[in-house]
DNA sequence: TCTGGATGAGACATAGGTGTATCATCTCGG
DNA sequence: CCGAGATGATACACCTATGTCTCATCCAGA
């Protein structure tokens, strides 16, 4: 029962907490987390009193949000069996992966609004980082230079790909392929 | 006479203006653009009023906060010789002078803050952007990939590598250095 | 020394967001 | 068809930040 999408038949009360957290990724993409809850009341097509019922203050919402953003990457990670791919595809699913979610979500990156800390360590930065330890571990990585430098540095290539796409300037595809490309080849020809 | 120090036989004017923007890049670097101009006030060791004194609105401040920024980048890539630079070099000293910037300036890129967006163009994204054309004109730079969507993409590489400096993981020299390495050739070994 | 400009402290009105509560209305499922 | 739960509209108190104002004080330069 993938709960992923949000079929017409379910229940109304979890189509709207679901409406009100799909408003609030868009709203909050565009003004930032500082952005009006009565904005994303509107944007949900709910009024405020609704929005507080469901949840109860903004920090509620705004770890709700970032829960529903880690289970959704968390799944696409799995999916993606980074540890039974070369180092270079798993960087290359990795990339697919974080454009892809990562163009509604991207504003809770530089708020620490992670619902748990742990879940996001045990979910997110442990399977990259185990990805970079080992391509260095093997050579498919540059030695000179931490896991942790490298995993930076490709993070701040995604957040570039991610804003490409949002500006329309390319496509999700497009965009993780060239910052993949770029980030494990460099922009110098070879 | 250089204006981007701060004398302590200056006027008293100046000093407590240019003290009051050295607090609100601290500040708003620390705590976002949306923190509250009480908290710049003491971190400059000022009263609010003398803050309003200065800078009539919190537009204002940032507004000259933005145009600091904007001279003291300006200056930096004057004095990097762009144009006569190879462009592995030219992409290096940009890392440089980002790098050296930006770890006070660059909550200023999120929020549209940019004094006159004509100055920023004609000062900053020129210069640049010249020399990822040039470099793809030249060979120096892979040619499937846009000169905009290389900036990009380098310009996310530099964040990262000032988010590097502001942890404290790496100097600004070796979070530039490395931002440029991993820009030109990746991080797979050649 | 004297004085004018700069400052600090604080009061003040305003605006906007937040979270709570109430009540009438709607709507869907049994 | 009916009723319980969900909703919308609205009012409310509260808080925080903003921007303005006044007045006493301070300090540097003439």
């Amino acid at each position: 029962m993938p709960a992923t999408t949000h079929p017409k038949n379910a229940p109304r009360f979890d189509r709207t907490a679901a409406a009100i957290l799909d408003a609030a990724a868009h709203v909050f993409s565009e003004q930032g987390t500082a952005a009006s809850l009565a904005d994303v009341a509107a944007a949900a097509g709910v009024s405020r009193a609704t929005l507080y019922r469901y949840y109860p203050n903004r920090e509620a919402l705004l770890s709700a949000l970032g829960a529903h953003a880690l289970t959704e990457l968390a799944n696409r990670l799995n999916d993606a069996g980074l540890e039974r791919a070369t180092v270079t595809d798993a960087i290359e699913r990795l990339a697919r992966a974080l454009v892809a979610v990562g163009d509604r979500y991207a504003v809770l990156t530089s708020d620490q609004c992670t619902p748990d800390k742990a879940d996001a360590e045990r979910l997110l930065s442990a399977p990259m980082r185990a990805v970079f330890q080992r391509g260095i571990a093997s050579g498919h990585l540059r030695p000179d230079l931490t896991a942790d430098v490298q995993q930076q540095l490709f993070a701040g290539t995604i957040m570039a790909a991610i804003k490409l796409t949002q500006r329309h300037q390319l496509g999700p595809e497009e965009a993780s392929a060239a910052a993949a490309a770029v980030f494990l080849d460099g922009a110098r020809p070879r």
